[in-house]
RNA sequence: GGUCUGGUAGUUCAGUUGGUUAGAAUACCUGCCUGUCACGCAGGGGGUCGCGAGUUCGAGUCUCGUCCAGACCGCCA
């Protein structure tokens, strides 16, 4: 017998029995006459204790000879400590411990198995068997399967059908680049993994399933970031029959359903936004709302003076930053440094101080007396103790370097606190997005996102000022959600595909099944997908995803454990006919 | 493709203006210790300073290149 009870299951009550456990070695305290070993298993510790009054001198012994990491199995009494501990779920008892029996030696570990390691993050990827071991991995990975089973329980219940849909499909020029498979019994042909099983979601809207939902790996071949990997998990779902409002609601809903689930926490306000509005108050179509700071448009507060820098701008746009008045001149050139690095790109940065006497001092004082200087500070909502900070330029660029800095700032504020949880609706999304560099049109969610009826007939004289019945759901400044209300008629998705310049033939090739299965009493449908490790990520108060991934990859997207990817050998490229050495034709 | 930061003991890091034998903590090994639980005490072993070139009397330190890692921008419908 392995095991009575588990590490982390004995108390008082079980003070006079005999049990049996196993587990590692977490560390093995050698105080001459008496030891005590630490045994770890998944659900805590337990304290084992020998001494050379109660113990066999050879067990006293095996047990000082134990390595950290060892597997071991063990039985003994379950007995009163002398000091109990507190701290200790189990800290009532130890073990006398009668037999013990080394299932497994192990080399000492390359980390400490600790909460606090001291391994860095390669060494923890490169062993990442051993980092699960740790209770802060170990505890991210039952919070995953809380959150999964939360949303299937949920979903389930509300009639979705859980159904898989195929990994080897087809490669589509949309979107990201697809990863791809040979096929070696179609030589020189490929399958590509799914980005996201978005056409087969359709398709079963159109074979009748009316609420489908799959927790689904979906695989995109770009770079990664601490929230991005190159495969990652949807919670990914598809309805017949609904409108926007339909879906909306449900979601609504399944975010209610886990933030009270796995916080105890009662969201009672879910505003809904629209892009345009995100965009001209955010700067951002993600925004934070757990904190204000919102953009103040001042060109009409501020294009009236001699400051050419604000008069050939599209947009001079300011937030006021509470109580950053604090700031030293020194500290501010280090902001006006960090707007300017190339990831925020911006030319410069005008400040306002705003004085406790309600004097301001801006580093454009040569333009603007004090009266401009409090229409800038009535636009922002600025107080007394603030820093207002404008920013100017195109509008689009200008908006996302404000939104940088606003991030910047409450974060340094500390005003994104991760146990506060403000989620929110994007809504009325264009439809189509314009390529600066080429001209050409591409759909801003995906191909099969329908415009507003209202705005259908737009489509043939002004296509970007068509809105789509698409939207996001937004998380303390993270997308983890989108979908849309689906085309679900040949004519329409033709158009659609034609204006984001497919040929006919090539839409036909493409997307054909799609557009037949249309012909065939396609109802009215829509759906989203949720970003699973970026919804656990952040209901677990953090932003790295990779934390609650099992065997992530890293920043190259290598898994540095099994160290993938790799080179295949000849035998395997000639089989799939991927050797560009052999002979064509062979 | 780009920007930035880092790479020194098993591990996490320090290392001043370029200067003699490269340190600390922890881990590991040995011994001691009767109530530990971050146990304690004494001792010990452990270094291709990522790699390659250059400058110099002398390089962990400066320069160039390169590799690796991380964050970000581009990219991610």
């Amino acid at each position: 017998m392995y095991r009575s009870h588990h590490c982390g299951a004995l108390s008082a009550k079980e003070i006079g029995q005999t049990v049996h456990l196993s587990g590692w070695v977490q560390k093995v305290r050698d105080k001459g006459f008496i030891g005590w070993v630490d045994l770890r298993d998944r659900y805590g510790v337990t304290q084992l204790i020998f001494d050379a009054e109660r113990s066999a001198p050879e067990l006293l012994q095996a047990a000082k000879d134990l390595g950290r990491e060892s597997v071991i199995s063990i039985s003994g009494e379950v007995i009163a400590r002398d000091n109990a501990n507190p701290q200790m779920a189990t800290g009532a008892i130890e073990i006398l411990v009668q037999e013990l029996k080394v299932l497994n030696t192990s080399k000492t570990p390359p980390f400490t198995i600790e909460d606090q390691t001291d391994g860095g993050e390669e060494l923890r990827a490169k062993y990442r068997y051993l980092d699960i071991r740790r209770n802060p991995v170990k505890e991210n990975l039952i919070f995953r399967h809380k959150v999964s089973m939360e949303v299937r329980k949920f979903l389930s219940d509300q009639g979705f059908i859980d159904i898989e849909t195929p990994y080897l499909i087809k490669s589509t020029p949309e979107g990201a680049r697809d990863f791809v498979v040979p096929s070696r019994m179609n030589p020189g042909q490929f399958y590509a993994l799914p980005q996201s099983p978005q056409t087969f979601k359709q398709l079963l809207m159109v074979g009748g399933m009316d609420k489908y939902f799959q927790i689904v790996k979906c695989f995109r071949d770009e770079d990664l970031r601490a929230d991005r990997q190159p495969e990652f998990t949807q919670i990914d779902c598809e309805m017949a029959f609904v409108t926007q409002e339909d879906i909306l609601n449900v979601f609504e809903g399944l975010t209610k359903h886990l933030l009270s689930e796995i916080h105890g926490i009662e969201i009672t306000s879910f505003p809904r936004m629209t892009y345009a509005h995100a965009m001209k108050t955010y700067g951002n179509d993600k925004p934070d709302i757990r904190f204000g700071m919102e953009f103040a448009e001042l060109n009409e507060q501020a294009q009236h003076k001699e400051f050419a820098v604000f008069n050939a701008a599209e947009l001079v746009v300011g937030i006021a930053v509470p109580g950053a008045n604090t700031y030293t001149r020194k500290e501010i050139d280090a902001l006006i440094d960090w707007v300017k690095r190339p990831q925020v790109g911006a030319k410069g940065l005008v400040y306002v101080r705003c004085n406790e006497d309600g004097s301001y001092k801006s580093s454009v004082d040569k333009f603007y007396d004090q009266e401009d200087l409090a229409t800038w500070a009535k636009a922002t909502g600025a107080q007394a103790g603030d820093l207002i900070c404008v920013l100017s330029g195109d509008t689009d660029a200008t908006r996302a370097q404000l939104s940088a800095l606003r991030m910047e700032m409450a974060t340094r504020l500390g005003l994104r606190d991760p146990k506060v949880f403000a989620p929110l609706w994007v809504i009325d999304f264009p439809l189509l997005e314009k390529d600066p560099e080429t001209g050409h049109f591409h759909a801003m969610h995906h191909p099969f996102t329908a415009p507003k009826p209202e705005h259908l007939s737009l489509l043939d004289t002004n296509p970007a000022a068509v809105n789509a019945n698409a939207y996001d759901l937004v998380l303390n400044g993270n997308e983890i959600g989108g979908g849309s209300i689906r085309i679900h008629d040949r004519a329409t998705q033709s158009k659609m595909l034609s204006l984001l310049g497919f040929s006919e033939a090539e839409a036909k090739a493409q997307f054909g099944f799609l557009m037949d299965a249309f012909e065939y009493g396609a109802p009215p449908h829509g759906g989203l997908a949720f970003g699973l490790d970026r919804l656990v990520a952040i209901l677990g108060g953090q932003e790295t995803i990779r934390e609650f991934i099992a065997f992530p990859k890293n920043n190259a997207g290598r898994d540095v454990m099994i160290d993938a990817p790799a080179a295949l050998d000849q035998a395997q490229l000639e089989e799939l006919f991927l050797d560009s050495t052999a002979p064509k034709n062979a």
